[in-house]
DNA sequence: TTAAATGCAAACGATTTGCAGGCGT
DNA sequence: ACGCCTGCAAATCGTTTGCATTTAA
């Protein structure tokens, strides 16, 4: 992962600078999603003054990269690590707002069936069920 | 669905004022996606001095209502008449922006039974599936 | 009559940008 | 040394809000 992101870096002429070196240790140990303000106080004990533009820059990169994906599930913006292997959809509590991760083959191949059927290439998906969880129900 | 929208104002002490019945006019007549830019121009049309504002106040009534659905497809946000007996999903081409739309039961059916496994009342989903259309793909 | 709605402009929050100086290669 | 990168502040974008005035019921 780490050396996919530096070649990424070095094949597009990008400098591995002392901040990228920072905010690319924090995603890299995030194992669920994290918001952009989780990225900027964790950068902003390692480093003085680092600026919020830095942040954004950064983000985008990531997400150019292929490395990040972006939802947008209620407010805002969640980042969370890319991983082609592990890849997952997301089942949100709309009370509690507890996001559950979940894979399901079946659907998967009903998708591919449905764009083959609408003579598209399939490239990605995204696919959310709100709901409201047991602990909310109960409430 | 305007009776139901009438119906929905006088029971909340809303008034049915003429900007309110030229933006409804405008929504009742879409069959597609539309965004704020094509109701406001619409609106502009037939009322003078017709605030931006307004707009946004009338959006946020009718998705309450639960007339109107909100969309965030790509960049800006699209709203769309909400039909509870047709409910469909988004099959979009990322390269010319065409939006197909879709309804598969196996699916649906399938998203009921992941709900049920993690114990979830399940509410809404919104599944999106970003491809390459046929035309996009011989360019 | 009176509560809600409007237009306007100012306020707002999130994100982007231009630029002068700093730093990695 | 060169060109990319950064911090900063200003600019921008979409959206919201406060307020004085108008309007539907």
């Amino acid at each position: 992962m780490k050396k996919i992101y530096e070649d990424f870096l070095h094949s597009n002429q990008l400098k591995n600078t002392k901040q990228r070196k920072v905010l690319f240790d924090f995603v890299m140990n995030q194992k669920n999603h994290f918001t952009k303000e989780n990225l900027l106080e964790y950068a902003q004990e390692h480093i003085n003054n680092l600026g919020i533009a830095t942040i954004y820059r950064f983000l985008h990169t990531l997400v150019k990269s292929n490395l990040l994906e972006e939802h947008e599930f209620g407010g805002e913006k969640l980042f969370e690590v890319k991983n082609p292997e592990n890849h997952h959809d997301h089942l949100i509590c709309e009370k509690c707002g507890k996001i559950i991760e979940f894979t399901n083959t079946k659907i998967e191949h009903l998708q591919e069936k449905i764009a083959l059927e609408h003579h598209f290439k399939l490239l990605d998906h995204k696919l959310i069920l709100y709901g409201t969880c047991q602990k909310c129900q109960k409430k």
